[in-house]
DNA sequence: CCTAGTGTTCTATTTAACTATTACACTATA
DNA sequence: TATAGTGTAATAGTTAAATAGAACACTAGG
């Protein structure tokens, strides 16, 4: 995995997480790769591993449960309003952003159109 | 200002003085703050100022002249390029994030516009 | 009971960002 | 030429993130 050294590892690594579970490819109440695995796997320390970890048990998206693993929560509801705040701070960030550079509703609206066409039409997804 | 401790803060000063010429509100040729005034306004060291600036003046985004000033430059071919960059780079960056959570191009688009019309709803613009 | 696999915690060290302080270089102007 | 205002640079100290390594706590299975 490659980080963005302007933003602390951990985090990139919880967000990754994050993303993981919300987009379903860990599942509720699937387990999670051994800490020492993920370690491993994403080439940093355990520590750093855990600190992600530790957040997201403290927000109720993983149950941790020590000499078995950690888990994703079985709370749909939970993991549902966590998406929904998710998507909603990724556009508020995004339109504060474009609204800032004096781009009209209608303009962010656009523009967000043709990036998308453009992006098709470079390359099929 | 203040600042996002999971960044830089010379970096989001940088990010901060790219708005402000991007957006116009300081127009190419002006003169910008003196670095130490930015200190102070900004309540962070010269140095970190002068950070932020010199990677601005290596994009040639910003002129340095020594005894006289900082000036926003006046390429401004180069300032719409930039812009350009900017917006792409964080439509890029929504896309990525929400496509990962699984949202379709429509929903991505249709989340945009709900999330624009509660934010016109909630507060006039 | 022992062992392997798991999460948890602690200490020490390194590195980068930031701060504080000082000094230097250049420009304009009284 | 003296002074104030400007950018530039160097040094030293502080703090937080990340690493390395070790130890501890719990669970399952032979």
């Amino acid at each position: 995995m490659k980080f963005d050294d302007k933003v602390p590892i951990y985090y990139q690594i919880k967000q990754h997480l994050y993303h993981e579970i919300l987009a379903a490819t860990l599942k509720p109440g699937d387990k999670l790769p051994a800490v020492r695995q993920l370690a491993v796997d994403l080439t940093v320390n355990v520590n750093t591993i855990q600190r992600a970890l530790s957040e997201m048990i403290t927000e109720g998206v993983i149950e941790s449960r020590r000499g078995k693993g950690n888990f994703v929560t079985q709370d749909t509801a939970r993991l549902a309003q966590l998406k929904e705040q998710l998507v909603m701070a990724q556009l508020a960030l995004v339109y504060a952003q474009l609204h800032a550079l004096n781009l009209s509703d209608d303009e962010i609206i656009e523009s967000l159109k043709r990036y998308i066409e453009q992006k098709g039409a470079a390359q099929n997804d």
